[in-house]
DNA sequence: TATGAATGAGATTTCATTCAT
DNA sequence: CATGAATGAAATCTCATTCAT
């Protein structure tokens, strides 16, 4: 019962290292188990693939990470939209939430987010863009009716949610320290807010 | 001789779309080769190994916009800061060549940007954005000197060198027609160009 | 005691659906156990490996079919030939017999016949020819030595033999049904009883 | 241009070995290539994959095989019924053909019949008769609809179309030599076409 | 200029089997 | 009675690369 979960663990640990060392695509299954003194057969009953080991490894923070991202959304979409800029205590507690979740597996989500080149996880980052693309362009679309002669930019609405997205897996990316990541994140966030829908609409002609 | 560059060219054409297709790891030479009816030796008496292949197709257009970028970066260096924000004129001009460079060979641009990961130029995009940050780092030094009370916030100027090479990234992937792609960058631009100072600078404790 | 025998059986029934499946060679102990809501070990606490747990299916079949078999050709041994072809009441109730146990387990036994390959039960049906053929060579033999310039063709002595099982091999592999079956078999083995000496004798020069 | 297809045939000769040795399924790539002096990856130079292999020492040996069966039966599809029996030459000439035809590749035929388990070739022999079934099922049922009060019995019929072909199958099985097998096979036919209608069809109540 | 042959290393995966508990 | 863990061997296959011709 000891063993047991150890060397699950172990294997897990030794892949973490060979993943991010080589990416998902040259990372070794034989070097992962030899690592971790055992054997490739190993592997296999413990997960089911090279698809399921990585995903032993980043599932579970990812999952974390989407949940508070999908409740944040829907929260959003529910929203008055002329409170929405001074609403400042909500986008600060959602980054407080999201940025201990990503802190708390920084070296999984570092792994999602550089090395899954090859693997069923590329292309994640993409698909939340594509996410957040949904949810704020019909924020938008909803915000652009109610001013006269205006109308939603797609294209900026989109580079919109990407730099926003983009500017936490910046984060993650650059900032060892949470609370530091914490102080970097804020001021961004809030000039997100403040520059979108100046960004986002435009004249209608 | 003709036979010789025709066959070379085949072989760039059919490695474009096996590199788009599947990336530069799981791309399989024999695949190219094959498609262009050739076999895997004609590969290496082209070109050094499949490095050099993938190098052959990205290669000048690469350069062509490292060396715009590169002549831009310098002039910035040596302009009085004074003036910056009302050359419009620059950075326009700047965006056009750019953009006209990125778009002459946006599928290697695509390549490059997307699927040259296990590569030798996998992280170039990195590399960009840390020349652009030296770059603009110096420059936001010197400015902050002359305004007492403020320093460079490192981290800041950091993402925006990030954002703005992933503004011309985001372009090139999202946007397939030229001249919309002008229309959508100088506006982001312009703002970057405003906003930059104030998002850099923060108060010197 | 009761869990004990249930598993047993279940494993023995996933062990049938999988082999009928795949084939000995092909079938998978993981699939047959995890079917079964067991593990691979349980496999091996009620069988002794593989080969063991297809015997578990097929052995009894096998030698209910068998015991009836030797005791139909101990039977012929002893027979006065001259009285061989009016006897086609000891052949109808040989047939029904042997029909009969047969059917009682035709799923074991086609299991036997034909996803045999590979395991230890391999080439059954070609033993129980050369059996059939050693007491059927006898008899013709036999009889050849009362019939002045006749001898026994050797070959298609065993041709013979070989029609023989093979009619039943046919008939449990094709017909579902066992009336059936036994309506076809019955004017099969009154054709070859007829048949036989015509086909085995020869001239001997 | 001589390494070239001594090495090939290298292969094939260790394959056939190997094949005969172990069946299909287990038959083992590695031994093969290092039995032939080479690497696996030289059988895969040469052939598709394992399948490929074996279709390499089978498919030509069988294909002629099938082009002799075919053209006999198409013959027969044309022939008027009354003749069918009288015309011994016929049959004569067909069964010294495919004799001919079998004996001159038996031991990649003998691969095929019985050592094919696990490959795409397995089952041909089925295939066969199946073949045989359709054609003599058609020929059948025009004869009984020229005899009043028969129909024909579809068990029989099935029988019949299997030990046609098992004949041919004992033979190359069980005698080596090509003489002695068509001395075999003649009164087998004979046999046979005169035997046919009398097994096939049954009184139509 | 390019082929055709072959290497050699390594990839992931699957399997029957064992054994302490 | 059966599990869960793990082995160890082998399997097929794929690949970039080399080189004599």
């Amino acid at each position: 019962m000891n063993d047991n979960l150890e060397n699950r663990q172990k294997l897990i640990e030794c892949a973490k290292k060979e993943f991010m060392e080589k990416g998902f695509s040259k990372a070794s299954l034989r070097k992962i188990s030899a690592d971790a003194g055992l054997t490739t057969g190993a592997i296999y009953f413990f997960f089911k693939d090279k698809n399921g080991l990585f995903g032993a490894i980043v599932d579970e923070p990812l999952n974390k990470v989407m949940q508070i991202v999908m409740e944040h959304y829907n929260s959003e979409q529910e929203e008055d939209f002329s409170i929405y800029e001074q609403a400042d205590g909500d986008h600060d507690e959602f980054a407080e939430q999201l940025i201990a979740a990503m802190y708390e597996n920084r070296d999984a989500l570092l792994l999602l987010l550089e090395k899954s080149a090859g693997s069923r996880y590329e292309g994640t980052v993409d698909r939340i863009i594509e996410l957040t693309d949904k949810t704020y362009s019909k924020l938008a679309r909803n915000y652009a009716a109610s001013c006269p002669g205006k109308k939603v930019d797609e294209y900026m609405q989109h580079w919109f949610s990407h730099i926003q997205i983009n500017a936490f897996v910046h984060l993650i990316t650059h900032e060892p320290d949470e609370k530091k990541a914490l102080k970097h994140i804020k001021p961004i966030i809030n000039y997100m807010v403040k520059e979108w829908m100046e960004l986002t609409l435009e004249d209608d002609v």
